[in-house]
Formats: structure tokens, C-alpha cells, sequence
DNA sequence: TTTAACTTGTGAATGAATTCACAAGCTTCT
DNA sequence: AGAAGCTTGTGAATTCATTCACAAGTTAAA
């Protein structure tokens, strides 16, 4: 397959949030026109960006919504359950633990690890917090595909080599530190700092 | 002053954030090279990027680290303080008030705002939890910079709306929305639900 | 002083993503 | 059945971002 570039992955993400929401009022049929509205960008692209997997509308009328509600489900693997670990119990992690967005969209968080003994044995919204070092162990059994790492940045490299050991294959880091990882692990870096600081800087250099 | 791409001013994000690590280590001079391979990145694309804000090296030698740090930090607008308002005073609301990298780069929470009576009062990690229809009055003395979002996603659209009334020109959203705001407002969303969702296409989509 | 070894800064070339523009298909109305 | 009105799907054109490649500047050593 093609290679798929990042933001049309985001964007295809955007296109079903909106579906599910006109699914939620009623409606049968979407436009990319209307579609582009709602997601701020233009109709060629929407079309655009369906046409990498397919033709999934009608000419003249549109799309069907519960139709591509569906094809967008498959295309992004939201059709299975994904199972997370969350390493790092700490404010993040207990945020994270606390999203409902996840459960809702198939993503199922497990358990949560670290290694700070008073809150090993606890649950965090339910989950149970484990000993890190019993991480190894686990997998074999439960096979989490998703680790969430919410470590020092300091500890993030050592984290992604050993989840990267137990052959998980995607990592969602929170860290604020430049991961390297193999080939076929996918790992995607939410950094806030970063964020704030694109901020500043468009805050610092307008016209 | 030619646009800058997102992806450059993060890639100056990063650079930054070596260079402070050098800087920490002694060291006195780095070549756009070494700063590449800690970045993921090439070096002809770090001289590129900061290219388009002058000429920091010397040729054969490379770049002064104390130097170099100094000028990104002036790009970047981190020589002054930026003063934040968290709006949502729920576990998200909590994870960023209680994250110390804010601080440590200028960036100064100074109230967090909420519109549940039992949160109102209370403090979140050393930061006021205020009555959000406190907000507008407040705004008028304290001249916030950003607003961080850490509202519902059918609550964040009306709070774009009111801070942009209010004059504040920066927002860091955390609602899986799509917001709308005028063009001299900067909106920068972090969508945890979209970062997995790229995962799952990942792991679905391999070789 | 000359040479060798580096490294920057930047136009030019390439590659990637977005937008344009229109033929082709579907629906509805007359 | 024909015409009018929409909307898709997609090559071509354009715009934007990255990489190449090298002249020019600096340092250190002989």
C-alpha cells in the first residue's frame, strides 16, 4: 500500500468524529463539502483523502454517513479492541486512566505500571496499578498492543527499549524527550512544552 | 517576516532543548550535525531552519552552544514570562497545573478557572481554583497571555468565544473538538484520541 | 605560509502535500 | 426522455518542505 502521510491519518480521525456526530442527529448522507466545513479544510481534500482507499460516495448526492462512518472504522483499526498499558502512574497517567474518550473508541487500558511502592497495589480510576517489574511477566499473558508512556524524561529511552524487547509495536510518549525506536514500532510524542512554546512564538512574531 | 512552517518552530523546540543539555554538560560549540542526530532530523535541515532567522554559526566551526540557545530562545519568545490561565479544573486541568516544565520555561499558571461550586476556592497545586464567571473581570487586571483548555468538547467552542472576547490571542486546547477562531487567534490542539487512533492505523496498516 | 580538514549558509533540485478544474455519474423535475 | 443541478473522483498544476551539493569561511597543523 501507498505510503499514508500523518495528517491524512489525522484528518481521516477528524471525518469520523464528525459522522459520528451527524450519525448521532439523524442524518443519512454528507457531503465532502459539508464535511470540509466542520473540519476546517476543503472539499478536494476530503476527496482526496478518501481516494487513497477507495470510492466510497455517490456523484451528485454524497456520502453515505453510516457507510463511511464504517469504511473509516476499518480503514483506522477502530473495528477491533486495542488493549494499553499505561507506564507511569503518575498526574498524567491518573489523567489519562481517567479519559473516557478512550474506552468509548475500542482503546482499553489494561493496567498501569510503576515503580514507586506506595502506589503499587492501588487501582487508578479502576485500574490496577502494578510493580514495572512485573511487566515482562504480564505481557506474555495479557499481550497489550499500545504502551502509554508517562515517565521522567529520563526515563523514557530505557522504557521504549524494554517495551520495545516484549515486541509492543506502538507508543504513545509523553515524555519530553526525542525516542529512537526500530522501524516497525510506531511512536507517536505528545509534548506540551512544545506546544507552548509554538505558542509564544506565535504570540512573539506577528505581523 | 516570511511565514514559518509548524514544523520548523518545533524542530527550533527541540534544538533548544539539546542545546540547554549541552549547555548543563560544559559544552561550548555543536555543529549543525551532532544537533541533528539528537534531533531525528538532518543538519542541512538544521541549518535550513535557522536560516530563516539569520546567520548563528561559524563556518568550520559550528555554533556557539550559549549562543545559539540564547538566539532560539529570543525566536522563540522565551525571554519573557507568558502568563496562563487554565480553564477546567478537572484531571487534566490538574496533570498541567502540577507539570513543572511550564514554569521552568517562563510560562507562569496564574489561576485555574472552573464553574462546579465544589472545585471553586480550592487550589490546584498551589494555583487558585476561581468561579469562571469570575473570568472576565479578573482578565482586566491580570492580562493573561494563554488560555489552556481543559473543558468538555461541547463546552470548548463557547469558551474560544469568550476568551477570545477577552483579548486573549493564544489557546492551547486539549478537547477533541474542532474549534473555530479568528485568524489573529492562535489555536493549538492536543487530541489524545487522534494520537491513538493514528496508532491503531499504524498497527493495522503495516507490510 | 600553505595545506588539510571541517562546517556553515544557501541556491537549485527533488519530493510531498494541497488545490484546481473538469469529465462523469446520479437525482429530480418537467 | 431530456435538461438542470449537484457532487464525486482524479489527473494536472501548484505550492510548500526537505534534501542536495558546493562555494566560501575558519581552524589547526606542518
Amino acid at each position: 500500500m501507498k505510503r499514508i502521510a500523518d495528517s491524512t491519518v489525522r484528518r481521516l480521525s477528524a471525518y469520523l468524529r464528525f459522522l459520528e456526530d451527524f450519525e448521532g442527529r439523524g442524518l443519512t448522507t454528507i457531503s465532502s463539502e459539508e464535511l470540509a466545513k466542520r473540519g476546517g479544510t476543503t472539499s478536494a481534500q476530503v476527496r482526496k483523502d478518501l481516494s487513497f482507499f477507495g470510492s466510497f460516495g455517490k456523484r451528485g448526492l454524497g456520502y453515505s454517513v453510516p457507510e463511511l462512518a464504517g469504511r473509516l472504522r476499518e480503514i483506522l483499526g477502530l473495528e477491533r479492541e486495542w488493549k494499553i498499558i499505561i507506564i507511569g502512574a503518575g498526574k498524567i497517567g491518573a489523567a489519562l486512566a481517567h479519559y473516557r474518550g478512550f474506552r468509548q473508541r475500542g482503546f482499553s487500558i489494561i493496567a498501569a505500571y510503576d515503580n514507586h511502592a506506595d502506589k503499587i497495589g492501588r487501582k487508578l480510576e479502576g485500574i490496577p496499578v502494578r510493580d514495572i517489574e512485573q511487566m515482562e511477566h504480564d505481557v506474555q499473558r495479557e499481550r497489550p498492543d499500545i504502551a502509554v508512556l508517562t515517565v521522567p524524561a529520563d526515563e523514557a529511552q530505557g522504557m521504549v527499549d524494554r517495551v520495545v524487547k516484549i515486541g509492543i509495536k506502538a507508543i504513545l510518549n509523553f515524555a519530553p524527550a526525542q525516542l529512537q525506536a526500530p522501524a516497525d514500532v510506531t511512536v507517536k510524542t505528545v509534548n506540551m512544552a512544545m506546544e507552548l512554546e509554538g505558542l509564544s512564538f506565535a504570540l512573539t512574531n506577528r505581523d
